[in-house]
DNA sequence: ATTTTGGATGTTACCGATAACATTATTTTG
DNA sequence: CAAAATAATGTTATCGGTAACATCCAAAAT
């Protein structure tokens, strides 16, 4: 591998000034300049990172923690890596995956994570070095998210518009943050039209929403939709619609939350808020490098609008 | 962060002491050792790893490439990574996560790869660093994977214990080895049994099995098992079984592979071949850097013994 | 007793980059 | 036009380790 000395010799001049070049170019002649990039460029000249990374007392290692049990988890994460390993990898930065079992093994020099429970939030508070977290939190991290009250609003809207007269809203059973957003989103809309809002909430898996729908299913009549704040939830719903014969989307709507996964394996598809996750995960490696570089303590936090994913479970225009 | 100068002050040896006794601790007497390994303790030390990889012109980087789509993707892929990671903390390499999109940015000691094509060997055999795929193949790779055939194989021998008469395999339209290999295993017990096999297949959507099965229903008659090459895939027929009335696991099988994630929205849960993947990880992780640090060429290939996951979706015992 | 040998430890140079300081050339200023 | 300020480039020391070589000293061989 060529290196800075390798370049400095071929364009005739000292490696501070092909070091220059590369950190500080506004304190160089353009001519020496055209002369190093021309050098660089004939030896395919790559900088060592682990020497910057000597001198810098830095790492240039970020670890990504998923707290949540990752067994349980949607195709969802893998995404949102994709998204910061693609940030990070455009400074040399790399991407190293941990768990809570072995978060403490070896430096870095950040941090992105995800999966907190309220729990955590003392643990994470601890950190010493940069950090951004994926998921809302009320708890003044920085984070990374989906407007999810703004998602939730929206395909209720949606709902609402496509002429389904009740609007049931199955959420997660769990007391963070974004389900509260979630549920937040739902209410304010019926709210703002004089409706009777409608919660339950379960567990996130397909099989209790499913148990739900059915064994209250002569209590729903024609024209309602389940606003679900998941995909789990809302593929649970549309079997058990299904399975009692109710018709979808003609007589029953179903929306879901996430839009990643669930629907290669739900038919007909899901009508679903959809998130932006790898470009959500750019956005908090950008972030965390913008922190490290430039010592910043908050860089504040950023929700990214979602969009709605149109599947085959709420009919096309009203009846 | 203490350093190498800092344990050898405390234990007033010099710093290539300290060293030898990370690195060659048989040269190095049992005082002195003893001495070392109490300061080391006294100030926490470890290693710098940007330091290490620099004298030893290395990067202590891995690169983990999969090639596969993968918004298309299972867990699967997380749960390989957590396991490679986790072989990789213990060493203290680092995983990076890359695509075929950013392969080149950045320098590294060897590649994981996965997701591969036939198409892809060609250029994966160009790469100069040692590689591990996960994954079988028939091009003389290292590679670490599930026994496929045998897979298959112990699943279906195990409907017919259970009663079955008939087995019809649903396999994934691909020509890529661990497809034949999983038709393999189908095949062979069918001969050993002097069945007729019946071999469909689809892309890997749970809703063209679903299709299959419902457009076919009047040939299948009681004590059909469906055994699929896939999660999703079986995922489709249980479904398109329920919705013509047939009776899981009464009188219908179905069967899948992979057992990582589509079973948490399945019901009943799908009788399924279970893979090892955080293990098969570690062992990709540990054979790689087993090549790396003896400079082995080839390390040979490593199959682990699937297991089979109990749902529902296979009788208990025959009828 | 003296030389040889070999094991244990220390010294030096180096990996590839950068910050801080030193030097030189150029321009500005009195 | 000389002195001072400024800009452009080079030199040196340093980050934290390790390999290669140098030194030292006790045991073995002569």
């Amino acid at each position: 591998m060529a290196t800075l000395n390798d370049v400095a010799k071929l364009a005739n001049v000292s490696k501070m000034t092909v070091s220059r070049v590369i950190n500080h170019p506004e304190k160089v002649t353009d001519d020496l300049k055209q002369l190093v990039y021309q050098a660089m460029r004939e030896i395919d000249y790559h900088p060592n990172v682990a020497a910057k990374a000597l001198v810098n007392n830095s790492t240039r290692i970020i670890k990504f923690c998923v707290l949540e049990d990752i067994d349980t988890t949607e195709p969802y994460y893998m995404n949102l890596m994709i998204g910061i390993a693609r940030a990070l990898d455009a400074q040399q930065y790399s991407l190293q995956l941990v768990t809570r079992r072995n978060f403490d093994i070896g430096n870095c020099d950040g941090y992105v994570v995800t999966g907190m429970r309220k729990d955590d939030f003392e643990w994470v508070g601890k950190l010493k070095k940069p950090l951004v977290i994926f998921g809302e939190n009320r708890f003044g991290f920085d984070y990374v998210d989906t407007n999810n009250k703004a998602g939730t609003f929206m395909i209720s809207n949606l709902a609402l518009k496509r002429g389904y007269k009740r609007l049931i809203f199955i959420g997660m059973d769990s007391r963070e943050s974004f389900e509260y957003s979630r549920e937040a989103g739902y209410l304010q809309l019926l709210q703002e039209n004089q409706m009777l809002p409608e919660i339950h909430r379960f567990d996130n898996h397909s099989h209790l929403s499913q148990k739900f729908v059915v064994d209250n299913w002569d209590k729903f009549e024609p024209d309602t939709c389940f606003i679900c704040a998941s995909d789990r939830l809302a593929l649970g719903a549309e079997r058990a619609i299904e399975s009692c014969g109710g018709l979808i989307p003609k007589d029953y709507g179903v929306t879901g939350f996430d839009g990643v996964f669930l629907n290669q394996v739900a038919f007909p598809q899901i009508t679903t808020v959809k998130q932006a996750i790898v470009e959500m995960g750019m956005a908090c490696g950008d972030r965390l490098l913008d922190k490290i570089m430039n010592h910043v303590d908050s860089a504040g936090s950023l929700m990214f609008e979602p969009q709605i994913s149109m599947g085959g479970t709420i009919r096309d225009a009203a009846k």
